[in-house]
DNA sequence: AGCACGCCGACT
DNA sequence: GTCGGCGTGCTC
């Protein structure tokens, strides 16, 4: 019998293996150590078992790691099909979905061999450094051979040493990371709390421990239970972990290893109950109406009216069913506010399941999931929620489905987390829910195709209105030169009126748009451009200074055009200088950025949210962050700075995505009580989206924009396949991309567009040229895509492009 | 991905 | 002449 095994990395195929000796214990799921090449050993998983011999030699399975599968045939499924429609290997998608702690790989190590005498006259001068390293550490990693002697590639010199059995190698298996615990203390089982006195009598002569049982007895009061956090007896009497060692072997004390659980400080025992509007209630029957009719439901509901009770509900229904349920989100969504709310709701049944959890967790999480058969439980995650060992999955919510974060572009599996959660669900027969104030172009498409169920959700809670939106000419600001820096005199006056009436400001700055400008550091010129009176921004590419307005450019001054000093230097326009300027213009503001640089620590979103909710920050600068999910009182102004920095990104959503960002910035202002206002400052007050934007007019945004990609070959009509060609020698790039492209054209003619350099043509050292395939929906995907990978298995796998390197992104965004 | 094999340029 | 770099091919 032979099992195909998946190993975990980018090879296409997966590999047979004898299973001989362990028949009894293998299985679809389970992982398996197996050697692979000539020495290193992997932790790969059973993707089959068969009994059709292959016709070369194989080696024998070397252990089975599972009792029983990790994941069931399901899973499997849902990993065949992502590896197939992203077209990246199994492996890949393995790698993507277990948690680090359960992937083992082997390192290899040398020692002293069987030689004792070492012939230090002979040696090498790395060779002579390695065995007098080996005299003060006893073992080496092959890396750290590579180290020591400053030799790229070490295996030479310890294959010179393994023939003379001055050393010989092992390779041990290792966990990737090995998950975070925490001691547990309570007295022994075994002592009975009448003998405690008598125990504490004993230990007269050895106070130390007399000290910590008196410590734990009085962190066991306050506490309220038995078991105590080692960590807390040990500050609590300033004891060492020695100390507790004959308190162990005497069997007073017993302790537990768990892995931290974060949440052990929070109180979560308030029962939250939900009374539904009646738009609420409408919505319920609706979305019900779309599941019966097993179709994926979409939820269009504005900010504040209340969607997230409605995913509790269904949340519920699944759970009463005995199901578990999935709700997704976009990774920075997922406040702490929500999953306390989720928590108080739905308990101990509550998974959490993102990129910042730690390994004990993420291990736990697939435990829970893995055995949740009987214990139905509900997962809040981002898009990697997807690869979980769901067993019975009977809803999956995906929030704010229009958000670009669900897709994954770098490494692969390069998926999109709403599309496969759409796959999931069909594998598993469970009701899908997306949910978005603004949905995207492709789930509206798919709904006026009848795919889809559509379901409007247009109160917001409570009656409050939607904002009072208003447009700020900063194009006519500046030329009668009332702009102060970035802000109109107009913006300024609110943010003074706000903070006047004890509100809060959120003002929102795409980092993205702006482009670092020039600046002398002698006399402050910075270069404008001669017909828009506005700053020339710096293009990497290009070496020159462009205006986005109108396309003029100049090449990269050396020196300052006004004062001709040389001391000039790029500066970025970004939250933190619009944060500078608003403090100089009004220092008695209290501002703060909430970006990706003022949140890197696990903490600092949260501490910067409590400010602003506690009001000890009149006004929050942000990017897309402050856009997400985030629920402020008292906000009653959101500006933003420069609507024209979306509206004019390079990309064929570039319009979609500047009314969606748009709209979830305004549904930050006056959300609870009062109705907000927003401004927003822009170059073209009359452009189309603006005006859809301001009229909340999603209907004309919707037809206008699928009339442009139906017209310009986009999706939803079409489907993209963007492939990248990367090689360190631009010559070489140039010849494989256009031999591949022009082989692509031979069938797929010109539904092949490029090759053309990438926005950055060189990274890391590699040049990238990009090809992109479009292609109608009425072809058969399948077979488009296993001709493209035909075709680039022909031109990649041989000289002379076997060098070059081929990405793929299927469905890019 | 990681490792071996083989060709080719730089320095003793 | 030898050492080490790098390109190429293969791994069940």
């Amino acid at each position: 019998m032979f099992a195909e095994i998946i190993l975990p990395f980018s090879l296409q195929q997966t590999f047979t293996y004898s299973i001989q000796g362990w028949e009894g214990e293998c299985g679809v799921g389970k992982r398996v150590i197996v050697q692979f090449g000539k020495r290193r050993f992997y932790a790969g998983l059973i993707e089959s078992i068969h009994n059709s011999p292959p016709s070369y030699a194989i080696k024998p399975i070397v252990e089975v790691l599972d009792d029983l599968p990790i994941i069931s045939e399901s899973n499997l499924k849902f990993w065949s099909w992502v590896a197939d429609y992203y077209m990246c290997s199994l492996g890949e998608v393995m790698n993507a979905a277990l948690p680090s702690s359960l992937k083992l790989e082997s390192e290899s190590t040398i020692e002293r061999g069987t030689e004792s005498e070492i012939p230090w006259d002979d040696l090498t001068d790395h060779e002579f450094v390695v065995m007098e390293a080996l005299g003060i550490h006893p073992r080496l990693r092959v890396a750290e051979v590579g180290n020591i002697t400053g030799v790229k590639s070490p295996m030479k010199i310890v294959n010179q040493l393994l023939d003379r059995s001055l050393v010989q190698m092992q390779e041990d298996l290792k966990k990737v990371v090995q998950p975070k615990t925490e001691r547990w203390i309570s007295l022994d089982e075994a002592l009975d709390s009448r003998v405690l006195i008598e125990v504490l009598n004993g230990l007269k002569r050895a106070p130390k421990q007399r000290d910590i049982l008196e410590a734990y007895l009085q962190l066991k009061e306050d506490k309220d239970s038995n078991w105590v956090l080692e960590k807390d007896l040990l500050t609590k009497g300033d004891f060492s972990k020695s100390n507790l060692r004959p308190l162990y072997e005497k069997q007073i004390f017993q302790f537990e290893d768990q892995t931290v659980d974060p949440w052990r400080e929070v109180d979560l025992s308030e029962n939250l109950s939900i009374d539904f509007s009646e738009s609420q209630s409408k919505a319920i029957s609706e979305i019900s109406e779309g599941f019966e009719q097993e179709k994926v439901t979409v939820l269009n509901g504005v900010t504040g009216s209340g969607k997230t009770e409605i995913y509790f509900h269904f949340i519920q229904e699944a759970l009463n069913r005995g199901d578990s349920a999935v709700y997704m989100l976009p990774e920075i969504a997922l406040t702490t506010q929500l999953v306390i709310r989720l928590k108080k709701h739905f308990k101990d049944r509550v998974v959490l399941y993102h990129s910042k959890i730690s390994e004990g967790e993420r291990l736990a999480a697939w435990n829970a999931i893995s055995q949740s058969k009987d214990n139905p439980c509900v997962v809040i995650g981002a898009r990697s929620a997807i690869f979980l060992p769901f067993v019975k999955l009977g809803l999956v919510v995906v929030d704010e489905e229009h958000d670009s974060s669900y897709k994954q572009n770098d490494p692969a599996p390069r998926y999109n987390g709403r599309d496969s959660a759409i796959m999931l669900a069909r594998l598993f027969k469970s009701k899908i829910l997306l949910g978005s104030a603004t949905p995207s172009l492709e789930s509206v498409y798919n709904a006026k195709e009848g795919k889809y169920q559509w379901v409007n959700l247009t109160q917001r809670f409570g009656g409050v209105e939607l904002p009072e939106m208003e447009i700020v000419d900063i194009q006519k600001e500046y030329r009668m030169k009332t702009m102060v820096s970035h802000f109109s005199p107009k913006l300024l006056e609110e943010i003074r009126l706000a903070k006047n009436h004890g509100n809060r400001v959120i003002l929102f700055q795409n980092r993205r748009g702006f482009a670092p400008t020039l600046e002398c550091q002698t006399c402050g010129h910075v270069p404008e451009c001669k017909n828009c009176d506005i700053s020339l921004t710096y293009h990497k590419y290009t070496e020159a200074l462009h205006c986005h307005y109108c396309g003029y450019s100049i090449p990269m001054p050396k020196r300052c055009k006004k004062c001709g000093g040389y001391d000039i230097v790029l500066k970025g326009f970004g939250t933190e200088k619009i944060e500078e300027e608003l403090k100089e213009i009004e220092p008695s503001l209290r501002v703060k950025r909430l970006d990706l640089d003022t949140t890197r620590r696990k903490g600092d979103f949260q501490n910067i949210f409590d400010d602003f909710s506690a009001g000890e920050i009149d006004v929050l600068i942000g990017t897309q962050m402050v856009t997400k999910g985030l629920d402020f009182d008292k906000v009653s102004l959101v500006g933003v700075l420069n609507a024209d920095s979306l509206l004019y990104f390079p990309d064929f959503r570039a319009f979609e995505r500047s009314y969606q960002m748009l709209s979830q910035v305004a549904g930050r202002a006056g959300r609870r009580s009062e109705r907000g206002k927003v401004l927003i400052q822009t170059f073209n007050p009359f452009h189309s989206v603006i005006q859809q934007v301001i009229h909340q007019d999603f209907e004309t945004l919707v037809k206008e924009q699928l009339y442009e990609r139906k017209n310009y070959r986009y999706p939803p009509y079409f489907k993209l396949i963007e492939i990248t060609i990367k090689h360190k020698d631009s010559k070489m790039v140039n010849q494989a991309s256009e031999a591949f492209a022009d082989s692509l054209k031979k069938f797929l003619g010109d539904r092949v567009l490029g090759p053309e350099f990438a926005m950055v043509p060189r990274l890391k050292g590699m040049y990238h040229k990009k090809i992109l395939i479009k292609f109608e929906k009425s072809l058969n995907y399948h077979q488009v895509k296993s001709q493209i990978k035909q075709t680039a298995d022909f031109y990649f796998n041989r000289p002379p492009f076997a060098s070059a390197r081929i990405v793929f992104d299927v469905d890019p965004s």
